[in-house]
DNA sequence: CGCACCGTTGATAATGGTCAACGTTCGTGG
DNA sequence: CCACGAACGTTGACCATTATCAACGGTGCG
């Protein structure tokens, strides 16, 4: 089994055969995104649901003198805008520059699945529940903690999150971006983020070749980063209604 | 009608009269939380939801040094954890430091209000959506606005979220919160919270005394603070479904 | 009255930003 | 296959913002 959105799913609740050979059909054909291109714009209303299969997107926004925060990555299995089509209109955009596979689902076949299939509703509420804790973290991130714990603990997340979608191994991931947008992504600029990644690797915690990221000592990392992944809410057993 | 979390709602649904009154009927009954107290704990496993009906409370995570960052703050008609009983534990901590008056409403009267009440369970969804909304206005803050811009961003959020419940009036609020609250909740110091404050009076922008906020001239301090309300998703004839 | 807690101030230091230049890599078209 | 240009990464010098430390004043509550 490797559809990323239904491994990952499975941390949120336990699926039957027949939720997972439904969430197969929906995800299984997807169309690659082009570099630097937008799926959703903010500002505009949103129709149908895009999922991650493949790659990277990303949430941002735009102040008006340029700068940009990016709020979110979005990882295979990740929905772009799974309860969106409730509002009148996107608060924010959704993008990548890093070309990725996007499943795009009609809002009606969501509703649908939430119908029929108790366990995934179910899945699929804990992972807006897990995407919010994913925020808060970054949130504490950003406001207490230095640069370099900071990314190192965004590393961490990020391991995490793709090993459990089976995107990532134990030592390492394919990491496309580029130096700036981890900048827009910490609040730092792109001189820092670099002067930053030369100390992870001075300390022999991180190295970054070749868009990808290695990590020796993947317990020493998490250490330096008093990285806690109870936010992430992995582990479905502990999950479980009781 | 001053039941906070009715006029909140109204902004994510259109209710009828029988949906207002099953509202009335499970929140009108309050208590008093006693200062310096913690509703839910980090690492427990939530049991009741909880709603703000009068004064503040915050969600906050503390780290191992010491430092804390508020994540949220939740003013009247805000839940503290509407769907959090979905997950094993709680990855945050939610308290007031400034007492705050709280019902508790068990889980099952939620699960059967969504059940009965169409407009209710959607308007509920539409209240979670503008949650994560507020927290990515909170991360493009502090990763992109100075200090003061910052600050002033805050408190227009707060002042519109307040108006909408009636707890604001069109120049101000009551606000019992400590400058430290608020170092912790923009990652500043306190003695950069109170200088910033000063530069903020210094230009007639704000004024905080007396655990109440004035703002001389609110279309001022939105337009230096590039506040854009539309995160917040008020108005309820944009959210109905086309 | 006295003790906390909070707000305020000044001096000093650290963290991270800005600017400018240069090197490197990679994709494109000739 | 090579030349070119654009985007990205790297470095140094300098500067701005914000943190830290320490002290003191105000205010409110027991």
């Amino acid at each position: 089994m490797s559809n990323p959105l239904i491994r990952k799913l499975e941390h949120g609740a336990p699926l039957s055969d027949d939720d997972r050979a439904v969430l197969e059909a929906i995800s299984h054909k997807s169309r690659r995104i082009p570099t630097n291109h937008d799926i959703i714009t903010e500002g505009t209303r949103p129709a149908a649901v895009n999922l991650v299969m493949r790659g990277f997107a990303c949430r941002y926004k735009l102040l008006s003198d340029g700068k940009r925060q990016i709020t979110a990555f979005l990882v295979p299995g990740d929905f772009c805008d799974l309860n969106v089509t409730q509002l009148a209109e996107m608060d924010h955009t959704i993008g990548t520059g890093w070309g990725c596979d996007i499943v795009e689902i009609p809002g009606a076949t969501i509703d649908e699945l939430t119908r029929k299939h108790p366990r995934i509703a179910r899945a699929l509420q804990w992972s807006t529940l897990v995407d919010e804790a994913i925020l808060r973290a970054w949130l504490v991130s950003m406001g207490q903690r230095s640069a370099d714990k900071q990314m190192a603990h965004l590393i961490c997340e990020l391991l995490v999150r793709l090993q459990t979608v089976g995107f990532a191994d134990a030592d390492g991931f394919d990491f496309p971006l580029s130096q700036l947008d981890i900048g827009d992504t910490l609040g730092l600029s792109v001189v820092h983020v670099n002067r930053t990644l030369q100390e992870l690797r001075g300390l022999n915690l991180v190295s970054w070749k070749h868009k990808r990221i290695h990590i020796p000592d993947v317990k020493r990392l998490k250490s330096f980063a008093e990285f806690d992944p109870r936010y992430l809410h992995l582990n479905v057993s502990r999950n479980l209604p009781t």
